[in-house]
RNA sequence: GUGGGUAUAGUUCAGCGGUUAGAGCGUCAGAUUGUGGCUCUGAAUGUCGUGGGUUCGAUUCCCACUACCCACCCCA
């Protein structure tokens, strides 16, 4: 073989798109039930996009962009997430001059990120996710928690979980920064590399920090919930209350932090356990001030992004992968030379009324032919030999119930029954 | 970027310092010359990951490289 599909890439195969396909539809359903509409943007950007939307001290922008240099000495990078993207589609088109608040949604929207892949992490994987711009009350975060909650459990998941935090505005947090810093910097010494360099930037991601150590010394840690602002405080009442109405069940986790730098207020997962370990299947919160950084007006924003692949993974786990629908619904078996341009014509016939429909191209035996329609799903066998090209008909085999029926050629495709 | 494991047929995996490298599943065919799933019989398919070393001899032992899997970091 001269090569191989690179590091941390999957194909999907003919028998698993079926399942992609289900998911698909079910995302879509979703929003368009909710008054979300379907965008696409670029799978790259140029690059500032991403350095001042993400947030230049994330993890994201620091070691894992696909960035190069175009022809033109552009230096652009394939999206390591989608929120970024909309935003510059939004401002570009002054899609915020329209009707608020403005409802998108992404689908199956390819994402990069260089990193070592595991189990449920790729280097190029697919987001679904939604945003919504304009809309600054708690109902349109809750609306959205709601949107992605349901469709998980329609999917038919089990043992998910809901976890929300606060994570406050420019207002507030520093004063958090401030209080986190005051109660960590006598014990500096025993955090990790990483989190001594957080120290300084970011505090509040040391809470997200996995060392046992660091874990250890951040006991009786303040916490962010204590010191939101008053406006800060009112939404995230609102966001419970609203949540709380609509029957889902969360529970607020202070240590949800997120790697992005853009949220504000509202952050969320849903997380199951895989066995190995809990799992995010979606991530998101609120960005009010993303659209004013990347230099457009003051408008508020809030969105989640939820992990193709991970919902495929957890449903594989779970048992409840959409079975695989095979090719076709009827398979035309032909015997002799003189069958094979009347089977072609009623295949032909069955495909223009909508039936999936093939024939054998192989001119095998009609055992071989009926091993291959069982193999394609269908459901019904129709054989067309001698006899029945004779008679004008075909022998019509439903493949579950083995009943078999002569059916004159024009009158098939209303003697399946699917 | 750090650490651990693995690499043999399409696939899942046995195996051994020595003639011609095996099994299950899958594929194809026959048993049934016009009928699938089950059963039985048979057949095809391998640079034993790549390169080097040790050896009379390496798929087997050693080293390097590469790829894959897992964990950390981080995240969807």
């Amino acid at each position: 073989m001269l090569t191989q599909a690179p590091k941390g890439t999957k194909d999907v195969l003919p028998t698993e798109s079926g399942r992609w396909q289900v998911i698909e539809a079910t995302m879509r359903d979703a929003c368009a039930r909710a008054g979300y509409r379907e965008v696409r943007t670029p799978v790259f950007e140029h690059t500032e996009l991403f350095l001042r939307g993400v947030g230049d001290t994330t993890d994201i922008v620091q070691k894992e962009m696909y960035t190069f240099l175009d022809k033109g000495d552009r230096s652009v990078t394939l999206k390591p997430e989608g929120t970024a993207g909309v935003v510059r589609m939004v401002l570009e088109h002054k899609l915020y001059a329209e009707a608020m608040p403005l409802k998108l949604y992404y689908l199956n929207c390819p994402n990069f990120r260089y990193e070592k892949p595991q189990s449920g992490r790729y280097r190029e994987f697919h987001q679904f996710g939604v945003e919504a711009f304009g809309a600054p009350e708690a109902t349109v975060d809750a609306e959205q928690i709601a949107l992605a909650w349901r469709l998980l459990l329609g999917l038919g998941m089990e043992g998910l979980a809901l976890h929300i935090n606060s994570i406050g505005c420019p207002a507030c947090r520093p004063v958090y920064h401030e209080k986190l810093r005051q109660f960590l910097s006598a014990r500096l010494d025993t955090l990790c590399d990483t989190c001594k360099d957080r120290f300084a930037r970011n505090p509040m991601r040391i809470l997200d920090c996995k060392s046992p150590d660091c874990q250890r010394q951040l006991q009786g840690a303040p916490s962010i919930l204590d010191c939101l602002c008053e406006g800060c405080q009112t939404h995230f009442d609102k966001l419970q209350a609203a949540l709380t109405a609509m029957d889902i069940p969360f529970s607020v986790d202070p240590g949800i932090v997120r790697g992005l730098d853009y949220y504000t207020k509202t952050v969320f997962e849903i997380i199951t356990d895989t066995g190995s370990g809990p799992l995010t299947l979606c991530g998101g919160g609120r960005y009010d001030g993303l659209v004013e950084q990347l230099g457009g007006p003051s408008l508020p924003g809030v969105g989640f992004g939820m992990g193709m692949e991970r919902v495929l993974m957890v449903m594989e786990s779970q048992g409840i992968l959409p079975e695989d629908p095979g090719a076709v619904d009827v398979f035309v078996c032909t015997l002799g030379e003189a069958a094979l341009l009347p089977g072609l014509a009623l295949t032909h016939q069955l495909r223009q009324a909508g039936i999936r429909a093939d024939a054998d191209h192989m001119a095998r035996s009609l055992k071989a032919q009926f091993k291959y329609a069982d193999k394609c799903g269908a459901k019904y066998v129709a054989v067309l030999g001698e006899d029945e090209l004779q008679a004008g008909v075909v022998t019509l085999r439903n493949m579950a119930t083995r009943e078999e029926q002569k059916i004159p050629l024009a009158d098939v495709a209303k003697a399946i029954h699917l």
